[in-house]
DNA sequence: AAGAAATACTAATGAAAGCTCACATTTGCA
DNA sequence: TGCAAATGTGAGCTTTCATTAGTATTTCTT
């Protein structure tokens, strides 16, 4: 019932074979679904085996015990929003300061629709501050601030690119969360989107 | 081992006495110490009770299950930050704008600053979806509402009093957080939260 | 085709966690 | 003071869970 502590949260074996990579998909999808009903104390290695019609000891030759799968479950998901970003940044490379940010926002808002549960979930439910995970400001800090980099004519003369990055990152986090999974009855998605952006942007231009 | 679902998460017994208040009190203590040391994995109802001091029978008096302790551990906190909040609100009452937001602001970042590492812990750590909890902006909104309503003359002719207060909520509890858990070497405290505020006001001045 | 490497499965175990119950003690109050 | 209600105790039952060992099967490579 205990887990080892020893054993650090690094995958036993990395999977090469395709046929590995779906069988530790699978299981990732498993503890989703498990932990979309019910939430992640009930979670345990033998349901998530059963549940992505492995067995128990294919879950434990890539994981070394359930909570490197929690964190994997989460790297996924960060994963996902760092390519979402990085898209969206290259893409507003040469557009306004308007564009980026407006982009940004819909990024984040679009890769949180996808699965607004398990968005809201890995937020709430699955514990993410030991072994490694690191929070989503200071893991974008550097893209921010690269992506902000080009704008600075338009800010001001002394401005500090840093802070601007590390306010900005954090509203982006918390106002796309927020319009997808906790937006009032009567503001609608655009709206909340677009007032995401002027926010952000009222920031950006004081 | 398991959990009783039938149970709810409603205390088992209200503590009338004194005795029993500092009973309950020792236990969401306890829990907290725990918590600080090795998150929220390895906490079992029996070593809270040992760590306050108290038997295991006790903690079943009041409460049901495990997850209700945790519930009641959010709730202790919320209790805290509403508190301020309140406070802050009414002192603010006929200041101007700005001056209520640099407040609101300070507030969070003292009543965060009190237990940083809780702070945290509570966010990332003890779940808090299941069973009661609700979102800092759903819970605040009226109260950011009503606490916006007296500068609406200042804000424009046509705004939407709730819009604003959702995302006004969100940047306070956002940025609240991040000056405190998540600010960068070399931004100091002072600045963090003077940023934190010119980025609310602009946006409510936009 | 055959050996090696990767992948998967089954069954079992030891540890420990949640929770109950029957009882003891303390407190409030008439 | 005495009794009922509130509070506190803790041994132990039951369940279940994480993890392992040993083995079987599939895939890759040559």
């Amino acid at each position: 019932m205990k887990q080892n502590p020893r054993r650090s949260t690094i995958r036993r074996r990395k999977p090469s074979q395709e046929r590995a990579k779906l069988t530790v998909d699978a299981m990732l999808d498993a503890a989703v679904k498990l932990l979309k009903r019910g939430g992640a104390s009930p979670i345990t290695t033998n349901r998530i085996a059963e549940t992505a019609g492995v067995s128990i000891g294919s879950v434990y030759q890539y994981f070394p015990n359930k909570n490197a799968l929690f964190v994997a479950l989460h790297e996924r998901h960060i994963g996902l929003v760092a390519e979402v970003l990085r898209q969206r940044m290259t893409e507003c490379a040469d557009s306004s300061l308007e564009h980026l940010v407006e982009s940004l926002v819909e990024g984040m808002v679009e890769v949180h629709s996808v699965d607004t549960e398990l968005s809201e979930l890995l937020g709430s439910e699955v514990p993410h501050r030991a072994d490694g995970t690191v929070d989503f400001s200071i893991r974008f800090h550097e893209a921010f601030r690269t992506a902000l980099a080009p704008h600075t004519a338009r800010l001001g003369a002394k401005i500090d690119l840093d802070i601007r990055a590390f306010v900005m990152a954090n509203m982006v986090d918390a106002l796309g969360h927020a319009v997808v999974l906790r937006r009032p009855r009567g503001l609608s998605l655009a709206r909340a989107k677009a007032e995401s952006s002027k926010a952000i942007l009222a920031y950006l231009a004081s």
